[in-house]
DNA sequence: CGTACTATTGAGCGCTCTCAAAACCAGTGG
DNA sequence: CCACTGGTTTTGAGAGCGCTCAATAGTACG
C-alpha cells in the first residue's frame, strides 16, 4: 500500500549481511569470508505484525535491531499510562544502542506497520568488530550518526513554532526515506497524528490543523497518511534560518 | 570560586590515561602498558579561557575531547546570528563524538569558565580500540551513554511546562555533578540565563521569573548563578510521573 | 449497520512570548 | 571614591500562540 513498503521489500531479499551494513549507507569493505561470520551471528527475523514490540523499557539489553522493512516508533509511558513518543525508525536504521552502557532498554520500540527486523546479539558483534577493523570502524560510524540524528532533533524542538516543528519533522522523514533510496516526495505516515504529535510537544489538534493549513496554502496535499509534496522550497524556507539544517543538506 | 572548580582541580593532577578513561565512571582494565600506549596518542591541554572555543561547527573531525574541568557548551548559529544551545558538557564528559560520521562537527563547542580539555586523536585511538577489547568496549559505553542522554533529554522536552523545563535541567545537573563526585547540592551555574532559556526553549524572561518563582516556594536559594537545593523532593515530584527520570535515577 | 477509533474543526482560555523599563553587576577611567 | 558604560538579570503589562474542552466527521472492522 505504502511507497516504502513496496520498495523495502527489495531489501529483504538481499542478504542479511549485505543489507544491514549497506544499511549505514556508507561503503563497507568485508571479504566473503568477514560476511559469512558476520551473518552467523545475525538472528533472521519473522515479519512483526502490527502493533508487536520488538523491546521494552526496561528489558534486559543483549542485542541491536536492524529494521528491514516498516516503520517503528520508540517511546515510554508514564505512571498515568500516557505515553510519550521519543523517535521514528525506518527500514535501514538500527534500534536499542541507548541500551548499550546499562544492559537495559530505556525506552519501547513498537512497529508502526508490518515490519521484518534482524536481531544482531552484540557481544558476538563486539567480538567480530575486535577481529575486523572495518566492522568495528562501521559502528562506531552507526553511533556517531545517531548522536548527531539526536543533536540535530534537539536543535529542531529548542525554539520553534508549531508550523516549524512539522515542516522540520516531515523534511527530517523525507530526507531519511531519499537516503534509504525510497520514495520522498509522495510517502505514507505510518505513524498517527496521536505518536507525532507527543513527538513534536504538540497537541493532536494543533497537528491536525497544521496539516490542514498546509495543505489551503498548497504546501502539500494530505489524504489521512499519504503525504504528497507540492512546494518543498516553500517548506525549506520556513526552516533556513537554522544552520544545521542548512548543514546537514549538504552533508547527506 | 565554585565548588566544581575546586574539586575538579584534583582531577587534573591525575595522569591523563586515568582521568579520560575514569571519566566515564566505569571500571577499566588497562595494563601499565596499555595505559602507556593511550597516554602516548593523547594530547594534553593547556587550560583554556572563559570564551575560548574547543571547536567550531563546520570544522573537519580528528579528535575527540576530554574535559578534566570546567564547563562547555554546545551551540549552533543560524544566518541571523543568534544562537541556539544544544547541550552542557561538564569535567569527566566527552565531547565531538557527533562528528566522527561525517568527519566535520555539527556544532561549536565554547568554554563557559576557565576549563582544562584534553584532545584524543581519534584514528590512533580506533587503531589502539582494535588493539585492545577493553578500550573498544569502552568506547561503545560511552556513545552508548551520549545516546542515552540525547533521549533523556528529548524526552524531556518533548511536552513538559517551561517550570518542569527547569526543574529536569536543575536536575540533571545535579546528577551528572554527582556521579562525577563534584558538589550536587549547592553549585555554581556557569551559564547564563540566556543560555538555559535557548536550550530549554523558552524566553529569557520566563526562566528569570521561574527562578525567582522557586525561591519563593523556597524550592531553592539562588543568589545569581549559584544555586542551593532546599526541597529537592517537592521538584522531584514535578517529575515523577515520567518514566525516564525515574529509571535515570535508579540507573546511575 | 453499529461500534470504536482516529481525525478534523470550532470556541475560549491560559501560559509563555514580546516589548519595555528598571535594577544590578563588573570593569574602566576620572 | 564616584561616575560612566556595557552587559546581565529581574520585574511588569499586554498580546498571541497553542492548549483544553467539545462536537462533528470520517474510517476500519465485526
Amino acid at each position: 500500500m505504502s511507497d516504502s513498503n513496496v520498495i523495502s521489500l527489495e531489501v529483504v531479499k538481499h542478504t542479511c549481511h549485505h543489507c544491514c551494513l549497506s544499511g549505514l549507507c556508507l561503503p563497507v569493505d568485508l571479504t566473503a569470508e568477514e560476511g559469512a561470520r558476520f551473518n552467523r551471528i545475525v538472528r533472521h527475523g519473522r515479519p512483526l505484525r502490527r502493533g508487536d514490540h520488538i523491546f521494552r523499557a526496561g528489558e534486559s539489553f543483549s542485542a541491536i535491531f536492524f529494521i528491514k522493512s516498516g516503520w517503528v516508533k520508540n517511546y515510554v509511558t508514564n505512571d498515568e499510562g500516557s505515553e510519550q513518543v521519543l523517535g521514528f525508525h525506518i527500514a535501514g536504521e538500527f534500534l536499542g544502542l541507548e541500551a548499550l552502557e546499562q544492559k537495559a532498554h530505556r525506552f519501547s520500540a513498537q512497529t508502526l506497520e508490518t515490519a521484518v527486523v534482524c536481531e544482531v546479539p552484540f557481544k558476538p558483534l563486539e567480538d567480530l568488530a575486535a577481529d575486523i577493523p572495518a566492522l568495528q570502524h562501521q559502528i562506531y560510524l552507526l553511533m556517531s550518526r545517531e548522536i548527531r540524528h539526536e543533536f540535530e532533533m534537539l536543535a529542531l524542538f529548542g525554539k520553534r513554532s508549531a508550523e516549524e516543528r512539522l515542516a522540520a519533522f516531515l523534511l527530517d522523514l523525507s530526507q531519511r526515506l531519499r537516503v534509504r533510496g525510497l520514495a520522498s516526495q509522495n510517502f505514507h505516515l505510518s505513524m498517527s497524528r496521536h505518536d507525532i504529535a507527543s513527538y513534536l510537544g504538540l497537541a493532536v489538534e494543533t497537528v491536525s490543523r497544521l496539516f490542514s493549513r498546509f495543505q489551503e496554502e498548497s504546501l502539500l496535499a494530505v489524504d489521512r497518511r499519504h503525504i504528497q509534496w507540492l512546494d518543498i522550497q516553500r517548506l525549506e524556507n520556513m526552516l533556513a534560518d537554522t544552520a544545521p539544517e542548512a548543514a546537514r543538506r549538504q552533508g547527506l
